[in-house]
DNA sequence: ATGACAATCAGAGATTGA
């Protein structure tokens, strides 16, 4: 079972460029991120007429998440329990009904800057609630992850030039002492379980030329359940395709699952 | 470098992102 997270950067500029990559990648599952549409407005027909069920949960100009899955999905649901006043689309569950069951939570975690401020509080707030739902999960013992963008950098030999994110939201120490904190309940973060070293990143700037020097981010994480990381068989970044026509800023990270 | 770059909603330019 092979399933991607992709943050496309809106669903209506990634119209070309999003079946595009699905025709070439096959993923049987996909987590989209920052759809940037109502539910209504999700052009499901394109990703039906390939094969893929279409769950969503988005909001009007920002935010919003879907899943894309060729497996029948069972129990999805939206949203991220803790706060019943947040009204920003970051969160989708669902289980895929493959050989073995698999949880998968597609999330998109705020940004938070600029920090210190409200949105950073928002931030780690929403880190606090996603450490509670994950806690929620590992309980059951069984094959789940939790995958999107993350907006963290978990180390410097993440981004190309960590200095000059060491006072952002997406790298200051609370901020990874938060993602570590979820991470260090028992999961295993899929990428690094099989790469180690500098210069593997899942997303670069449009400005500046960020893409021509390389000057990327992996900000896009795969974390997995104990009895999901048994599971794991690869993890790769679809790399190439930020230099394509249209490009979102981010590219696909993907698993394959022995599931 | 009060910058760049892209997307959204709207129908110009502010807001958001990372």
């Amino acid at each position: 079972m092979k399933i991607a997270t992709f943050n496309i950067n809106g669903i209506k500029a990634r119209i070309n460029a999003l079946p595009e990559w699905l025709d070439e990648a096959q993923p049987d599952v996909v987590l989209l991120q920052e759809i940037k549409s109502v539910d209504e407005g999700f052009p499901r027909e394109i990703f039906e007429d390939r094969g893929y069920s279409v769950e969503t949960h988005g909001q009007k100009s920002f935010n919003g998440v879907a899943i894309l899955s060729k497996l029948p999905l069972e129990d999805v649901t939206r949203g991220l329990p803790g706060d019943e006043s947040d009204e920003q689309a970051r969160w989708i569950e669902a289980t895929v009904m493959g050989d073995t069951p698999v949880r998968v939570c597609g999330l998109y975690l705020p940004n938070g800057n600029p920090c210190p401020g409200p949105k950073y509080d928002y931030k780690l707030a929403w880190m606090e609630r996603l450490h509670a739902r994950a806690q929620d999960l590992l309980a059951a013992e069984e094959p789940f992850l939790m995958a999107g963008d993350y907006n963290i950098i978990p180390q410097d030999e993440d981004a190309k030039r960590p200095e000059v994110w060491q006072q952002d939201a997406l790298a200051r120490p609370e901020s990874r002492a938060a993602y570590r904190r979820i991470l260090n309940l028992g999961f295993t973060e899929a990428f690094r379980a099989r790469t180690h070293g500098p210069g593997h990143y899942s997303f670069w700037d449009y400005q500046a030329g960020a893409w021509n020097k390389d000057d990327g981010i992996r900000i896009d994480h795969f974390l997995l359940s104990p009895q999901c990381a048994d599971l794991l068989r690869d993890c790769q970044i679809d790399k190439d395709i930020r230099a394509r026509e249209k490009p979102s800023d981010h590219v696909p990270v993907w698993v394959e699952l022995d599931a």
